[in-house]
DNA sequence: ATTTTATTTAGATTTAATCTAATTTATTTT
DNA sequence: AAAATAAATTAGATTAAATCTAAATAAAAT
């Protein structure tokens, strides 16, 4: 049984209206999706309990926070091999706020989040230190010119 | 006047509770940060309004819906002036989610998020025939090894 | 020291979340 | 197709939280 089949568009207009505003009321969502304030809460439930919907979050603007500068790090391994327990190391730097594995050249890619350069330094001669690891390329972000959520499709159109 | 200057520690705190569950009822979060739930609604209201903290939104296990892939895309462009009229172009495609303005060797660096295979080739394939793009490098994400928010510090330790 | 200003709080009111039982809708069986 | 069963939805009641207001406290300025 495939969970996708469980999902409905009631259930993605849902996580959808959630996902623009976490703190919407139930009843709010309600009248938009035509539906009762309890089946938001039925349905609410089942997402939460199937793991879809896994937590809600605040949207941060990091830079008023005096948090100026965010950068993505493609990170090379001595050997590939190693990949756990850098990434074991990676978790004690707490300015490493994401890190992936993916194809491409890169063993490691990362995102971490710096008050100023003085920080970033800091931070990266700490990733360098880290037992495994090779080098590192740095992207800094100097724009996010897109940021939203997905949307959801069906054959009718947006959801 | 710094705007950071308006931020102290409970504030941070408030921040830092919410962001692990945005849920989480006001009173609660007083009970943990040792002030009134009164308070928690007007320090937040002013984190708002000073655009510190924007939204709430929920993290969504996409792969639970069906949408298996999201990758990084390193896009080339064919001369760096076109930046603003292809994020515009970038904005139509509704599987970019993310699009930045990076240092380092792309133009543009962004982030895309799709079903499968098929679709990741489609997507692709429209992000390629925007006018002004040379060409892209694809990182698809196998593993996501560190999602968290961000955390925050002062003299005295983790707040 | 006194006034002014800002912040926090307790308590009251409004609003929303949650629960339950009943109804409606959909599915299966005969 | 009709009856029986199961599942989903709803209205209404209860519980809990958000929000507002006015008073109390604390901080800053004169």
């Amino acid at each position: 049984m495939d969970k996708i089949l469980d999902i409905d568009n009631v259930d993605l207009k849902i996580i959808s209206l959630l996902n623009d505003d976490a703190k919407t009321p139930y009843t709010e969502i309600a009248k938009k999706v035509f539906v009762s304030s309890g089946t938001v809460h039925v349905r609410m439930r089942k997402l939460e309990d199937m793991g879809i919907v896994k937590s809600a979050t605040l949207n941060i603007d990091f830079s008023k926070l005096g948090y100026d500068i965010s950068a993505f790090l493609g990170i090379y391994l001595e050997k590939s091999s190693l990949y756990d327990t850098v990434i074991e190391n990676l978790k004690q730097i707490s300015e490493v706020i994401n890190a992936y594995y993916t194809t491409g050249n890169y063993s490691i890619f990362a995102k971490i989040i710096c008050k100023d350069t003085n920080h970033l330094r800091t931070v990266l001669d700490n990733i360098q230190k880290v037992e495994g690891i090779d080098r590192t390329e740095t992207l800094i972000v100097l724009e996010e010119s897109i940021n939203r959520p997905i949307q959801f499709f069906d054959k009718t159109g947006k959801i």
